[in-house]
Formats: C-alpha cells, structure tokens, sequence
DNA sequence: CGCAATATTGACCATCATCAATTGGCGTGG
DNA sequence: CCACGCCAATTGATGATGGTCAATATTGCG
C-alpha cells in the first residue's frame, strides 16, 4: 500500500478523532491486499460470512439491499477513507450487499489483524466504535429523508451530504468533486423512480444550486442549497476538518 | 435497582452475545437513577450533550426527529432492556430526540460509570458495540421498508421487527404483548398519515394477520404474517433466544 | 355528563411510479 | 469513417399510492 493511498483514511481518522502518530502507524502497517475492482461488483453479498474488511482507496461503493418485488434500496454510499463492511467484524452474517459503483481500488483487511489492532489499542477500538456510530447517525438522517422530505430536499440532501464527506477527505476542490453515479443509482438512494429523479435534477439545475454532468459535481449556490436540503452538517461529526475554507464556512 | 428490572436488559445481553456472570452482575453493579416518566416526555433532546445514557426497565420509548414542515419521524422504537442513547458515551451533540410513548421505568446510568466498565472490561465493550451495530441494522431495515415497500408490508414488517424483539427480552407471552402506541406513532414510524396506516390496519386485520387494540398487539397468522412482510429475522441477530417455542420456530 | 384524544370513513388531490417513445453519447466493428 | 447497438437521460401520458381535509364515531376519563 503506498502513502498516498491512506491519504483519505488518515484524514477520516482525523475527522472521528484525534489519533496520535502511533495510531496512524498501526492503520499503515495493516498491510492488507490491495485490488483493484470493476464497477457494478459485488464485494460481500447478503447472507455471506466474510473473514475481510474493505477499506476504499479510490473510487466508491454502495451497500444495498432488494425486495421479493425486485426493487433496490442503496443504504450509503461510501468513499476513500470508508470501511464499509466494519460491521462484519461483530456481526457475522451480512445483512445486505456492498458493491462498487465505478472500478474502485481498495485495502482487504483479514478480520484478525483488525481485532488485533483493536484488542492492542483501545483508542483505536474507540475511534472505530465512534466511526460505526456516525455511521448510523447517517442511516438515520436517510430515515427522516426517505419518511418525511420531498424528492426535491431529498435530492439536496444528499448532494449537500456527499459533498462534506469529500470534503473531509480531501477529495474536494473549491465546490468540484467526483460523483460518478447514474441517475438510477441517485434514485436507489432517494427511494424514488429514475425518472423522477431526472425530472427533480432539472428542477434543481433550472433553479442553479448545483450542476451534476458527466460524472463531476459543482456546487453552484452552497447556502441555497442547504437551505431546500433542510441540512445541517453536524450529525456528520466533521468539526474538525471543516475549517476556514471549504463548504462550512459559507 | 431491583433485579426484576434488569430481567429484560440481561435477556438481552444473552441474545447479542454470551456474557460471564461477572459481566452480568458488572451491569447489576452500575447502580443508576431509577425514574419513572410520564407518557410522551422527552428524555434528550436534539442539540443536548447528554453525560448520562438510559436504559429502559419497563415501558417503551422512541427515539425521532422533526423536519422544518413539522412532520416527525420516529427513528426506533425501543422497549425494556435498550439503551437507546448509548451513541451519547461517542457522540456529544445529539442529533436526534429520545422520548418515552407511555410511562416508562428508566435506569440513568452516567458516562463516567459506563466508560469505566467498557474501559475494565474488553468484553464487554463489544458486547456494547455489537449491540449499536444490530441498532444500524435495524435502521438499514426501515430504510429499506420506508423507501422500498408498500405501506402495507411496512406495517406488517414493523409488527414482526417488534414481536420478535419483545419475545427476545421475555415480554411475549404466546402470541400476545404490549403495544401500547397510537396510530400516529405507527404512521410517524413508518413515514405515513396517520389516515393512511388507519386503512392499513384494517386491511391487515381483515385478512387476519394480526389484532391491535387497546395497546395489545396479537399475532393471529404467523407465517402470513411474516410473508406480507417479507421478513427475515436474521438481522435481529436472535438466534441464542429464539428457541423452538416462540415465533421464530413456525 | 361532557370534554379530549383517538380512530374511522369519505371526498378530493399531490406526489411520484410506470410505461413508452425519443434523444444523445460513446464504443465497437465492418 | 460510419453504422449499429447499448446505455443513460429526457419527456410525455397516464395512473396508483398515499396525503390532506373534514365530518363523524368511539373511547377514556375527569
């Protein structure tokens, strides 16, 4: 694993937490299997035991779950920095799928070397343990989304979510970043048909809040936009990386 | 504390792994605030930085939020033996409001007391952490249900999600337990009207999957039941106490 | 007995889904 | 180089699910 690769994961330590340089060490000396992914691949599946954990390097992944009806609901969406399948560490059995959405590079960590790590360290186990609180601190924001929000705040919520995550990994430019999703995979996400979803981004691209083409993201309006998101960062825990410049301050 | 109280909370540490009975009698040992709560009172609120958490001895809570239109929506419902706030020890600023549906026996327990015992006891530290991550896959549940199934099946998959885990705690006699919540509290959990989950239960009760009134819920048909859900209990993570009397073995 | 909260029912309407046709980009192979 | 096919996106037409409003039980409770 090279250094650059670990970039997003030190700066998503540092946004949980606060980890010492010992810390960090442990996370790079994991030497896990680095592998490159195709797109639309599946990483674990439901009903699966896996003994590995994934950490994202480059690209994105989504965890997922389908209805009898055939119908797909994308969980969270994730990005460098991400250890989507934590949970698999303390719950064996896979309750929903984790897959790429682009080719996506990623770090395989054997379960054991991650238990090691944790029983060794407790402030790791602890900033691990926070990470699969805000984790679900996320899962809950989609509940209220999905329960009670229009398609249209939906869609600007998730926009305004994405956004901060890149941002505090670093992989945001002034308000440009990747987002190389298809409309169907928005709508997966929102609950809603891609139809839909088409006839919401126009509405948001008419109104000038953000563009989304070609798989890059441009924030046009930040306060706008937060405003018909109904957001408000904080549950995502990013104090310390949203400093001076980026999209917080605005 | 009595240790009638703790019955449900020792139940449940029994299904979400398999404590010592000196991790058992460390939990008997925290020697909390026990209070009783009126109906609808909120316990934290959004914004608080609560230094205690609660768990729930008897009566039921939810956790919710409230979007600017004014709509709720409820988060989980939680039931005696959770600790719904057990997020709070990691996350300072709640994002979320705790609120008992009925009068409820709680036990506060302070953060200090709970750090101390994580921090002594390795053990049971996952134990706790497991517990926050069956709570996650609880949530990736309803997501699924709210954005990907009709409302029909949301409301059987909620009566199944809550029969299973009342049997979990020893709260399930037969085909019967408590269910003491309004239709709106129903509606404001499965991100419906209150109108609308009306017509529901009507149906549902027409075609006899269950009966709902007076704050008691009966299961009449299991095995349809489960089927208009689409349920699957596995991501409860139940196994150690679903025997071969309760629900979980028709 | 009467009030308040909850539940039910009907009428109407909005949001969003579905179906279908069309467009545009892009890679591939003739 | 262009034709073809594929996929994503767009747009229109229609319809279903579920929301809102309002009137009417029903229940519990002081």
């Amino acid at each position: 694993m090279q250094g650059e690769d670990l970039l997003p994961l030190l700066r998503k330590l540092q946004s949980i937490g606060d980890p010492t340089d010992a810390e960090r060490k442990a996370f790079v000396e994991l030497r896990p299997t680095i592998r490159v992914l195709d797109a639309q691949e599946d990483i674990v599946r439901e009903g699966q035991q896996p003994s590995i954990v994934c950490l994202i390097l480059e690209g994105f992944a989504c965890r997922y779950a389908t209805v009898p009806s055939g119908r797909r609901q994308i969980l969270s969406l994730h990005i460098p920095g991400d250890i989507p399948d934590l949970q698999s560490l303390f719950i064996k059995v896979m309750d929903h799928n984790l897959a790429t959405l682009v080719p996506t590079k990623v770090a395989l960590i054997p379960h054991a070397a991650m238990r090691n790590l944790i029983d060794r360290n407790h402030r790791v186990a602890h900033l691990l343990w926070r990470d699969s609180l805000v984790d679900a601190a996320i899962f809950r924001k989609w509940i209220v989304g999905i329960g009670r929000r229009s398609a249209y705040a939906r869609f600007a919520h998730l926009v305004c979510e994405f956004a901060m995550r890149m941002h505090a990994v670093g992989l945001m430019e002034k308000d440009v970043c990747a987002m190389p999703f298809t409309q169907a995979d928005i709508a997966d996400a929102l609950g809603l048909s891609s139809v839909h979803v088409s006839r919401v981004l126009s509405r948001l691209r008419k109104e000038g809040l953000f563009t989304w083409s070609d798989g890059v993201l441009t924030i046009r309006n930040w306060p706008r936009l937060q405003k018909a998101a109904e957001f408000d960062p904080s549950y995502l825990q990013l104090d310390s990386v949203v400093g001076s410049d980026g999209l917080g301050s605005r």
